[in-house]
DNA sequence: AGCACATCTTATCATAGGTCAATGCATACC
DNA sequence: GGTATGCATTGACCTATGATAAGATGTGCT
């Protein structure tokens, strides 16, 4: 199996050599999801991150009512875990299921420290990941707590045109806290200004 | 100059001894703000992570029409930062400026580094903290994406009711990402229900 | 081809929360 | 002691978004 996604990944974001890359690719293990299946229920424990090698996958929490939450999606080359869980090895709110047919590579807790082995640069760029992640939460926050469902649905548009090709539109109203009805407005609204100018 | 605080912190959450945390304190500086003063605003380069000593912090962000998006909190022994600034040394969108009178330990990005040559234990230490922070900003996303502003309130007064006792309502209200005057009003719609029953 | 099911749109009505303005309290300041 | 300032509350009104329900469109499955 060949996984040109993870190894790109691992040698431009990571850091890595192809030869190094060849070291690690004996430790890895990956996993197919079909659409609507899941990789991680709540109660259950994470035990691994999922690195997106081909499909697209969405990370999200129920609310009492039966509400999803979506928090995240993840397309090719993103991570998605439930951080908590995997590195506290407690039961997940969280459920984790694919978008379209999607192959992952697992990663198991101890990961990081395996390639750090090999390469010590990779502890550091992993940083930068987090940092960067820990950055997009952020801004994320700041669009839930102050903009309208326009602007935060521009701004996704924006961020993530790709996403918007790949999954209903429900499921992005989701991840922009409306109903799909009031997304469906805004992009009413939208289209309607545009054809004016 | 005493820090009881920034000492019992790296000594219970870092994992360090007394005697290490000795070796540390010469490298130590701290910095005073007072009330409604500035640690950092939009377009300074953040270059240090703030520990609380003593006081509260408040970290927010600014959007087009100046509306204050309050992000965090920092009261005793909590660490505020823009970490993607700080780590990137790239300007900042955000502001930290005092709810009171606060002492602060500035940590620069070699802080982390220094104290784990000493105890090699306090890199992981570290890691637990920053995926904690990581799942309380999901968590944050969830109840934005999700809940009611009354329920929203209810969750901020159980998890930091020290908070809700020393910053001004109006912050809360930012925090939670309501009006004042929203938030006055479910307080009014609890306390009703309370004394019903 | 025809049916079942998903998704998206549209319309109507309901409501949480925003906006604006006035009032009442504190507390700091002169 | 008096005044100014910041904060919380309240009321009247408004608007964005939610809820519900009914089509419209599309797409996979048999």
């Amino acid at each position: 199996m060949t996984l040109p996604n993870f190894n790109k990944h691992l040698i431009e974001k990571g850091g890595l050599s192809e030869e190094e890359f060849a070291q690690i690719m004996p430790f890895i293990k990956t996993k197919t999801v079909k659409k609507n299946e899941f990789l991680l229920k709540q109660g259950d424990i994470c035990s691994h991150s999922f690195f997106v090698e081909q499909g697209v996958l969405r990370f999200y929490s129920l609310n009492e009512e039966g509400k999803e939450n979506i928090l995240q999606f993840a397309t090719e080359k993103w991570i998605v875990s439930d951080r908590g869980s995997v590195f506290f090895q407690e039961p997940s709110t969280y459920y984790i299921d694919a978008v379209e047919d999607t192959l992952t590579v697992m990663l198991d807790e101890h990961f990081v420290n395996k390639v750090a082995k090999i390469n010590s640069n990779f502890r550091k760029q992993n940083e930068i990941l987090l940092q960067n992640h820990i950055r997009h939460l952020y801004n994320r926050i700041s669009l839930l707590l102050g903009a309208s469902a326009r602007v935060r649905y521009l701004e996704f548009v924006n961020m993530y045109p790709d996403i918007m090709l790949r999954v209903p539109q429900w499921m992005i109203a989701s991840y922009l806290g409306i109903t799909p009805e009031s997304l469906s407005r805004v992009r009413k609204a939208l289209a309607k200004e545009h054809f004016k100018s």
